[in-house]
DNA sequence: TCGTGTTATTAACACGAGTTAACAGTCTAA
DNA sequence: TTAGACTGTTAACTCGTGTTAATAACACGA
């Protein structure tokens, strides 16, 4: 005999009520008052039985999947180097748990962004999104923002005003930069991490030229590199940086990972971290604690922006007004050991600095 | 006016046909033939109505809903420093893709273990579901292997003979320290990758073990060191080794996440790699080829891993018979610059051995 | 006894598809 | 001409739950 499946109307069967009640017993259903009693005999043939509610049904019927979507646009070969993937995981699962909601990851193809996200929100797999995108094509975000489905973005989408979450890139761009400047350093090179087309890496650009600017420096393009977003690229951008014979004391990459591959060009090249050159990282990525040297970066809580987003997003599934359409999380400087005021700096000859 | 939903009524009316038509025709029902021409217009009449079958509705009658499940027992923090998680889900997101499926990350607490399997399995959320669980009490294994849910464990899970995918943990480790004996290394340490509970933990030490006593070398006790995933905890062992004042002139680490730790203590200590000591690693992350020295390791190519799990259960979603229950991945032994001979470590005179 | 509220409960419909079994319609063979 | 086989199509039921509108049960004062 195979184990029949459990409904709610056995539980009514056994709780010698009608389906409906066990439906509002359990799903707490407010503005009508079923004495205790009843509750609890609902509540006991729940439990004897091992009641577990269809999903697909409750969907169906409630028009709610109770599933949020992390929605993301990069390549399968670019998701497997996301350094942030498993933090933005963990701090999803923590709210999605609290909540009882499940997570569904999505990926899809920047070729086809228009037709998929309209296909996700009438598809009914998911109540809400978050968006893990850096980038969309006008296209796309057109239908996106016609997308019936409340979706917050993690990061910046320039010209929409879809909820999002995000750090100010700009600001803690200029932050890394001051804190050279602050330790003395005039030249300063700088590996985005990412294209230009990219809204972070633009912002972390501007943020940089900013604070050469206002320290009098007029940025020299020929020091500013842009990365793409795995170690590889870090490594290749290093090398062709060095291999340029600009003079820089100090380098801001804006990001770990792609910092990762530039430590290694530098410890291939033969230059030492701090003594030949200050680096200072963005994110904060496990391996910069260890790092050699250990890596003075900005810190950006990819777990907390992820909870932060999941709020935001939840609070719009449950019909609560979310204030700001825009949250800014804040980033912190970690002082670590791969940077040296300029006087250190004196001892690598050939980056010595003519005044 | 608001948009209406759009059923599969809707496409029948349009077409001039019956719903079940419709239904045949777009799930391309085999046993019956129905000719070209109502097939075109069903398919015409859904492309301009834009129809998207509603996934709730339609895993309510099929009693599938299309859904895999990554299923995962570790606490966020650990999550959160998950090295593989990227690459696993690259994997799964892949084959989950071209199978026109959805991925669901579902986290389940240790203590949980029991209820929860069971619930998503009643709940009916997914079809099935890959485990990627190092570990399970054994109160939990027994409901595990009663849910009547496909299930593919990623990793070993002693005493359960239920479908996995995994490496061959021992041989690895064998393929790592005979490296270490053919450069002439005799004392050769360890530091696992977790507690020796975990089975994978359990395999690669006794590879260690084995490939010594192979070469008629006793394994040493003292020179064995149990961290815990994470790089703090690698960290941590390198240290207590170093204070044990215990020679050993090579190690090897069986994650390369702990060696990111274990580097760090190395280069604290002002010990050269590999000079001083040959380090061997295992997993193959994207660190291990920037750091410094790239790191010698075991490759275990866990986006493979992922992508062989998901094949073996769609085609037990399928129907289809899976040849063996277990399947084993191979291993490849990636040499970088973390290792020399026996002879160079000569200069590193503190670890001399005497003989 | 009869209204009149007030609770507590439920019958009945909706949700949007998949699927079985039966129905017309056409073609072949006797 | 008719029985039988085959084709294309669909009416009707199913999946398991949420929810509205109506009903039954009960208490109360007149």
């Amino acid at each position: 005999m195979p184990k029949k499946r459990i409904t709610s109307q056995d539980v009514a069967n056994l709780a010698g009520v009608s389906r409906t009640t066990v439906s509002f017993v359990l799903n707490d259903v407010k503005g009508l008052n079923i004495p205790q009693p009843t509750r609890q005999k609902v509540h006991d043939a729940a439990n004897k039985l091992g009641y577990i509610p269809n999903a697909a049904a409750q969907a169906l019927a409630s028009r709610r999947t109770r599933a949020l979507g992390l929605v993301m646009t990069r390549s399968p070969h670019y998701i497997s180097t996301d350094a942030f993937l498993p933090q933005i995981i963990a701090g999803l699962m923590d709210v999605v748990k609290e909540r009882k909601l499940r997570l569904l990851i999505e990926y899809v193809e920047m070729a086809h962004q228009d037709r998929a996200y309209h296909e996700l929100a009438r598809a009914k797999h998911i109540d809400g999104m978050i968006l893990l995108t850096p980038r969309i094509d006008d296209n796309a975000l057109k239908k996106l923002e016609q997308v019936d489905i409340p979706t917050v973005i993690m990061g910046e989408i320039i010209g929409t005003n879809l909820y999002s979450v995000d750090i100010d890139n700009r600001l803690a761009a200029v932050k890394a930069v001051q804190y050279l400047l602050e330790l003395g350093h005039r030249q300063i090179a700088c590996i985005l991490n990412a294209p230009p087309s990219y809204s972070s890496a633009a912002a972390r650009v501007m943020g940089y030229k900013d604070a050469l600017i206002s320290a009098g420096i007029p940025p020299n393009e020929k020091l500013i590199l842009y990365a793409d977003f795995d170690p590889q690229s870090g490594y290749d951008r290093m090398k062709s940086l060095l291999a340029s014979q600009q003079k820089f004391t100090a380098i801001f990459i804006a990001s770990d990972n792609i910092a990762m591959g530039a430590y290694a060009a530098l410890h291939e090249a033969g230059m030492r971290i701090p003594e030949d050159v200050s680096v200072i990282g963005f994110d904060d990525i496990p391996w910069a604690e260890y790092g050699n040297p250990p890596l003075t970066t900005v810190r950006l809580d990819a777990q907390e922006l992820a909870r932060k987003a999941c709020f935001v997003l939840t609070d719009l599934l449950n019909g609560k007004e979310v204030s700001q359409k825009r949250q800014i999380l804040d980033t912190e400087l970690v002082i670590r050991q791969s940077c040296t005021s300029y006087k250190h700096s004196l001892k690598g000859g050939e980056l010595l600095q003519k005044t």
